[in-house]
DNA sequence: TATAAAATTATCGTTTTTCGATAATTTATT
DNA sequence: AATAAATTATCGAAAAACGATAATTTTATA
């Protein structure tokens, strides 16, 4: 799937962990999982908002689309 | 909502109608209105691959988070 | 290396939302 | 004014998020 969701890098920066970032988004951690090892196939607004809020990034800086 | 959806800018620069853009990304011209007017409330990271596909570019150019 | 903690995966059920189809309405273009 | 394009509005069906929970795997730590 050409859509890319990488969090990896931004939490990184933040110094959070997954469990922490669930916490403060508010969604459960095994579904944070879920997005974090690209296994969603969409994704409420909503929830990357509170995503980019938290990590205080953009959208473009977790979401990448490679071709092909 | 702090996430906002702008194709209009990409649009404009690839010279392409909503009409035309909802063709080749293979969606009604509905439902493509609904998401360039932000009244989608998700994505499907598929739909999203189509438009970066079609408009060559990234999600960052067409997402934003805009906060407050 | 053993143990604990953290993260991921897996189910299930509910709720939300996309999306198609279609028609009506509004807006833009000529 | 007439035509085309875009937006809005319904409705229903299919898809998927998300919570809750438990099991498994991975990672960290003593």
């Amino acid at each position: 799937m050409p859509i890319i969701v990488n969090l990896d890098v931004m939490m990184a920066k933040r110094k959070i962990s997954s469990g922490e970032l669930a916490e403060k988004i508010g969604i459960t951690p095994a579904n944070l999982s879920i997005l974090k090892t690209n296994k969603a196939k969409a994704i409420r607004f909503s929830t990357l908002e509170k995503i980019c809020e938290v990590l205080q990034c953009q959208p473009g800086d977790i979401l990448e689309y490679k071709e092909d």
